[in-house]
DNA sequence: CTGTTAGCGCCTTCAT
DNA sequence: ATGAAGGCGCTAACAG
């Protein structure tokens, strides 16, 4: 058993009142007692039990972080991990830490079981929570809806709820704008890969190319396989890019544009002079690490992390809140990976 | 204030311990005030506080992680990612979470403060603590040499403390391993990345190249920039490759060995006609992805971190520990970066 | 099988 | 400025 609040008052010939005083700077104490408290938590390596400090003022300074991934990890694609890292940063410049949460499978079997975050924060584990990545089904869910009104989360991604704490980038806008660039270097055919948990975008993306780029002929592929992406990767080239004749490639993320480019290079085709390839970025300069260098869209994928941990807090600790929801602006950076046609 | 066990009691028409006793299953309760008591816990969501249960039972069933670095983050390169998704794996297995620990800066510059992990620790916040990655200044640190002494935590990577848990994988071995596959296949002039990391290490390899590989020119580089990777590697290139004439490039993980393939192919120089390249890699098949696929020592990461969780699990629930250091093989996959000479 | 009781370690009145 | 006392919510020992 680790020494308690009780022993280091004892050695210090004080009462346990006054060593809690001190160790909270709740109330003046002689300077005399406080040197005797030190040297007695010293003497023990006191650190007060966080059970029992959180019974008294129900917080635990943790903050759980919730990204259901369907199959694959959370520590897994740049979005995500660059979120993490500004989520880790925030946290722990305000001294709270990082409580990852990861459903169960059994969970999404059987929709009965309470999910872990709502769990979490019931059981007082956490003093909030942040999301990202639902997928559909998720966003309907009751449990999901109430965390959401009840409880202190921010949301990452489009918002779910209309006053949620929120966090985000237009998907849409930024998919648009990245077509948009393509047809301007005179591109017509394009193939743009959008992924399963974005299938509720496609359709306003598509109209908006309809109306404002009349002329293009946009290929949507869903293309699933982080598995066995090359291969995929290798018959989408040739069954759009060869037979079908698309002059450009609309990647998702930047891991997928590597594959791609590793695709052509096996087929012989050329980059960008046989054809044009644009992608997103969630890290700073990842498009550039790629030969050739990629143009991307840059999506602030930490900042939105960051920023999204900064304004759980804040409503945590009472401030004032100046916006809801906060959207952050992509960044469109030039490389050598287009060209016009 | 949510519902406590003496609201779902009061609602149940039973005692608080009975609540207790057919939440926790610790005996026999009639079917009846059974039903009753389900009841009552439904209708007030009640989930019971952990602060009062942990404070009883002196358990958080949270265990720590803590991957200190130097600089970058955690969630960076595919070995503390692949350790990360390993370790997240068994934990969530056996119903224990996950927290994050990340050293405020503040630490490592006046090393007054204790450390964090050993702050959770004593503070009961967590149960115990898996670690990797210490620089050497970190091993030598008496906070770390004491809490691997006295409290239940594992070590991944090579072992700091004779008692102490482990896992890890032979990294003189593979990488010497590397080295003799370049050899036999007619490599006679290598050019091998290490990291400062490893440079305590570096003496080892070279002292068996020299016995076992003779006519080996081993060209020893530390090279760090995952900044501007690119342009480095570009110059390592050209004063390695094309002025000294080495036919082979060693990676220490397939992030590099993806610049060098870039980089290479600025340079037109085609791997493997001309250059073999061959690397670590951590993450199953990783090597694949790139064009060429690059052959790769297969390091289990993921399996290491799942493993390191299990042994820190059965420690602290007592089981019967078989071995007190757990070895990991890696594995070498032969694909198409290297050619003979 | 069930209820009563007594803490777990801390913080916060209240009284001095 | 300081100490005594009570209670945060839960569980385990004891008594019935």
């Amino acid at each position: 058993m680790e020494a308690s609040i009780r022993d280091v008052a004892r050695r210090a010939g004080v009462s346990a009142a006054t060593v809690s005083r001190i160790l909270n700077g709740t109330a003046a104490v002689s300077e005399k007692k406080t040197q005797a408290v030190r040297e007695a938590v010293e003497f023990y390596s006191y650190e007060p039990n966080q059970f029992a400090r959180g019974l008294k003022k129900q917080s635990s300074r943790m903050i759980g972080v919730y990204f259901p991934t369907a199959g694959t990890s959370m520590f897994e694609g740049s979005y995500n991990l660059e979120m993490l890292k500004g989520i880790e940063k925030s946290l722990r410049y305000r001294d709270y830490s990082m409580v990852l949460i990861s459903e169960t499978e059994e969970y999404w079997r059987r929709k009965k079981k309470t999910p872990k975050y709502l769990e979490y924060i019931r059981q007082k584990r956490i003093d909030g929570l942040l999301m990202s990545g639902l997928v559909n089904q998720a966003r309907d869910d009751p449990a999901f809806r109430q965390i959401v009104e009840e409880y202190p989360v921010v949301y990452i991604g489009k918002r779910v709820h209309k006053d949620g704490l929120n966090v985000y980038a237009q998907f849409e806008q930024y998919n648009v704008q990245l077509l948009r660039i393509l047809y301007e270097q005179g591109h017509r055919k394009i193939l743009f890969f959008i992924s399963e948990m974005h299938r509720n975008h496609q359709e306003a993306i598509e109209r908006q190319v309809r109306e404002e780029l009349p002329e293009l002929e946009l290929y949507s592929v869903s293309f699933q396989g982080f598995a066995d992406a090359g291969r995929e990767l290798l018959s989408l080239i040739e069954k759009y890019v060869v037979a079908q004749g698309c002059t450009a490639v609309c990647a998702r993320v930047i891991y997928e544009a590597q594959i791609l480019l590793a695709a052509c290079a096996q087929l012989q085709i050329k980059v960008p002079e046989q054809v044009s390839v644009i992608s997103v970025e969630h890290s700073r300069n990842e498009g550039a690490v790629l030969y050739p260098r990629v143009s991307a869209m840059y999506v602030p994928a930490q900042a939105m992390g960051a920023g999204a941990a900064e304004l759980l807090l804040d409503y945590i600790e009472g401030k004032e809140i100046a916006e809801n929801s906060i959207e952050y602006e992509p960044e469109y950076i030039e490389r050598d990976s287009i060209r016009r046609i």
